[in-house]
RNA sequence: UGGGGAGUCGCCAAGCUGGUUAAGGCACAGGGUUUUGAUCCCUGCAUGCGAAGGUUCGAAUCCUUCCUCCCCAGCCA
């Protein structure tokens, strides 16, 4: 296959046509990199960069990744993998107060899982912002001897009166025209340790009538007396994330980072402070470029962070990686796999449209990766007794079920066949509704894999609930043997034999919301939760199932595909269900 | 009422340096195959591109005006 063919067979979106007409300009051509991050002297002799392109995935160590996440993880490593670059895992930690180690555990976790490294050729770009501190104190540094940024005593609450409204300009600070030796000597104090929090903040000194809030003079380094997770005590002064991202991007040499849409008024300020750099000779070009599209959106979901640590610490599920939370934990253990996130993220494309994803096409890429790959098995969740009255109490025959229909090579299994048999509640009816073809009294199906039956009778218990259904079977039309086809049937229903079944649990969950957008027509999010999306119940496998292991997968037949929990034991079978089948019956 | 963005089929989304009948996916509706009412296959699904004007031989693509929605006033990210 050309290049050409290949380019072809890649999605178009507006961030690709950025970086083709980028590359067709040329812009990386003599871009320095010298195999691990700083700035413009630490690159000065370097090769030129051999990645096209890089990108960086940045999460705040600070909470559990999610399926918006994903979209991310897929958009920024696919990038980079696509055009020959690399893909650098950042975390951003630039606030203790809120970051900890182990979402760092977890996120690299969920990173390799969703099948991504940071190497490039022989670097590893795994890098943490706090490992920029020093450069970034020294670019304040320089910042303030050019005149460009000042000490401001004022407090919080003056600096935010005086910020002013969408629609009015903002006041001066009184001490925006302090000397660089005051704003100097006023940083180191606030370095010192001396100082306490809020007593004193940096400000970037741009323009407090601009149209644009975020240019009003932002505050780019506060004291906070707090113990890093990294850096420990090292430091009390911490710089903002308006700050400390496009350095952290510039020293990595970055080419193209992508954000969400609310940083677009942000851009503006991006470009000022990597250009102030570079005239004070920190950085060299080319310099990075900020480029943002719309985050995830999934209907009868909830993503903000502040929503799903709530659903946590209110115990409206059993903890992050609850099946039924949207968390990548979560979705790895309801059996959602990293090739079906795959599959959605491509279909769902990249805009910058805010937009609402169907939950239907997220699930329908998980049923289509699943279909392929897992194998099938039987299982019968809800049962009633299926007595074949002229079969012998004491026979056991072998049936053949292949494992997967669509490929042979997966080869076939043995199912035991017995005198009395677990069927689904659902596939009998006393008396059957219009275009209901499946046992009633009279009718005859075929027992999956096995038999011709033809229903012949029932029992119920006092409250009219079914309890047995007879029947008897047609010894020719076995399948696979030569009778097989010579009775043909519309019904088709699976069965587990009560002498071999293995009774395990199975979770049946469905969305954790009612509602397409949760909160939206309610008091709160909360309200629109829905009470039944976990249903517990006590099922019979198949005997082939007792050795099943936790994380493997397959579909039971026409219900489903499931999984099987990380807590399941071979004395205490769990299964999770991942997602249903189609059903265009009922 | 300031600034920044976005509006193409029910949900996404190509196309947008103007040029045959406006890609594709999901959903939906029919039909075929089928020992999963699954899968798979076929067919249908915007004379229309937020609205109204205008430029042009020709506009979703250019211009003008208007409408709707989202984001921004943390010493959060």
């Amino acid at each position: 296959m050309s290049d050409h063919e290949i380019k072809d067979d890649l999605p178009s979106n507006f961030i690709r046509s950025i970086i083709d007409r980028n590359l067709n300009e040329n812009l990386y051509q003599n871009k320095k990199w010298i195999g691990s991050p700083g700035g413009a002297s630490h690159h000065a002799n370097a090769p030129l960069d051999s990645a096209k392109i890089r990108t960086r995935f940045p999460p705040e160590p600070n909470g559990y990744l999610h399926i918006g996440h994903a979209k991310s993880i897929f958009l920024n490593f696919g990038l980079a993998r696509d055009y020959k670059g690399a893909c650098h895992l950042r975390f951003d930690d630039t606030n203790p107060e809120k970051e900890d180690e182990e979402y760092v555990r977890s996120i690299i976790d969920n990173v390799q899982w969703l099948g991504f490294d940071w190497k490039f050729k022989d670097e590893d770009n795994l890098y943490y912002a706090s490992s920029y501190f020093s450069f970034m104190h020294e670019a304040a540094l320089s910042l303030i001897q050019s005149g460009d940024a000042y000490v401001d005593q004022q407090t919080a609450d003056e600096i935010r009166e005086n910020r002013g409204t969408l629609t009015a300009a903002g006041k001066n600070s009184p001490y925006r025209q302090q000397t660089v030796d005051e704003n100097l000597t006023l940083f180191a104090a606030m370095k010192s340790g001396k100082q306490p929090d809020g007593a004193m903040v940096l400000r970037a000194k741009i323009d407090m009538a601009s149209p644009n809030i975020n240019m009003r003079d932002p505050a780019i380094y506060r004291i906070k007396h707090a113990e890093h997770h990294r850096t420990g005590n090292d430091w009390c002064i911490y710089p903002m994330y308006t700050f400390a991202h496009p350095i952290e991007d510039a020293l990595e040499g970055i080419t193209h980072s992508i954000c969400t849409l609310e940083f677009e008024d942000q851009r503006p300020f991006y470009d000022w402070l990597l250009t102030k750099l570079k005239n004070n000779g920190l950085l060299t070009d080319p310099l990075p470029k900020q480029h943002e599209f719309a985050r995830l959106n999934l209907t009868y979901v909830v993503l903000s962070k502040r929503r799903l640590i709530e659903l946590v610490t209110n115990q409206h599920v059993s903890g992050w990686d609850d099946p039924r939370m949207p968390t990548l934990v979560g979705a790895k253990r309801r059996g959602y796999t990293p090739a079906g996130f795959k599959l959605f993220t491509d279909r769902i494309g990249v805009s910058k449209a805010d937009s609402w994803i169907d939950y239907v096409t997220l699930e329908d890429a998980m049923r289509e990766v699943l279909n392929t790959s897992c194998d099938r098995r039987v299982a019968v969740l809800d049962p009633i007794k299926l007595v074949i009255s002229n079969y012998a109490e004491d026979q056991v025959e072998d049936c053949f079920a292949p494992n997967h229909p669509q490929d042979e090579s997966r080869g076939k299994r043995v199912i035991k066949l017995t005198r009395e048999l677990w069927i689904e509640r659902q596939d009998f009816m006393i008396e059957p509704e219009k275009k209901y073809f499946r046992l009633y009294p009279g009718n005859q199906v075929r027992l999956r894999y096995g038999y011709v039956v033809n229903c012949t009778g029932y029992d119920v218990d006092k409250k009219g609930q079914v309890t047995t259904v007879y029947c008897e079977y047609l010894p020719d039309t076995k399948s696979g043997s030569a009778g097989a086809d010579s009775v043909k049937v519309k019904g088709n229903i699976h069965w587990v034999s009560c002498k071999h079944a293995v009774e395990a649990k199975v979770n049946l969950y469905d969305r954790l919301f009612k509602v397409e957008h949760p909160g939206a027509n309610s008091e709160s999010y909360l309200d629109d939760i829905n009470e039944s999306s976990l249903t517990s119940i006590t099922v019979q496998l198949e005997e082939n199932l007792v050795n099943i292991k936790p994380m493997d997968q397959f579909q039971f037949e026409r219900h489903g595909y499931f999984i099987c929990d990380p807590d399941s034991s071979s004395k205490n079978i769990i299964m999770n269900r991942t997602v249903t089948l189609r059903d265009n019956w009922k």
